[in-house]
DNA sequence: GGACCATCCGCGCAGTCGCGCAGGTATCGT
DNA sequence: ACGATACCTGCGCGACTGCGCGGATGGTCC
């Protein structure tokens, strides 16, 4: 061991810790299909807990830590509260994932 | 809400729980540092212990939970356990994530 | 102003996770 | 067979997570 291989370097801590608190907000199925149904749009929070089936109350506290992470966007219009996906790299991923969206083409 | 937008359909749950149970495995910082290290090549438990900075009992764990879930293949070479990653999705997110790598152009 | 709706927040519970510890298994050298 | 090495596994503890519940907040309409 201790191989000391050359021009090989662990990635620094904070950027690892990044990866891994990004890739567990997508290990939740709720939270999948909450950024699935994102990548065609901005949605609601309500309409986001009819699409992925659960209680709004769930779907809000999902998109609260999702937001803290930087996930996604939030955008108020009257009473409603539209999400939407920014990170490229969340699109990409989510996309490798769950086979290539058929509605996001254009 | 409920606007049953054409053309868009949520994927079936297995899937979802399938991508969500991959990315449970990419959310703890020891697992993407040994599965980066594994990027770059097979390794030893003690060996990836020595690179990821970990206890080889905790890495052996970690390692255990990834071969469970199909993300990493095993292959015994005396008393040694060498690990590779045969995913190629694991390759892309990681290298989509953490900056594409250096070592593994061939 | 009051009624109403969509959303957010704090609390509590059950389930899961990571990891250290101790004991077991596989393989090699003598 | 015996010991040493490298690894795996069951158990327990502390910490975290998802979610339901009740209450608070911001906004619209009458």
């Amino acid at each position: 061991m201790h191989e000391s291989i050359p021009g090989f370097a662990m990635p620094p801590e904070d950027e690892v810790r990044r990866v891994a608190d990004a890739m567990r907000m997508l290990s939740d199925p709720t939270r999948v299909k909450i950024l699935w149904a994102l990548l065609q749009g901005e949605s609601s929070v309500a309409c986001l807990a009819e699409l992925v089936g659960a209680a709004p109350t769930a779907v809000s506290q999902h998109l609260s830590k999702l937001r803290l992470s930087g996930l996604v966007e939030n955008r108020r219009e009257g009473t409603f509260v539209y999400y939407t996906v920014e990170d490229p790299a969340v699109r990409d991923v989510l996309q490798r994932m769950l086979g290539r969206s058929p509605a996001t083409a254009g």
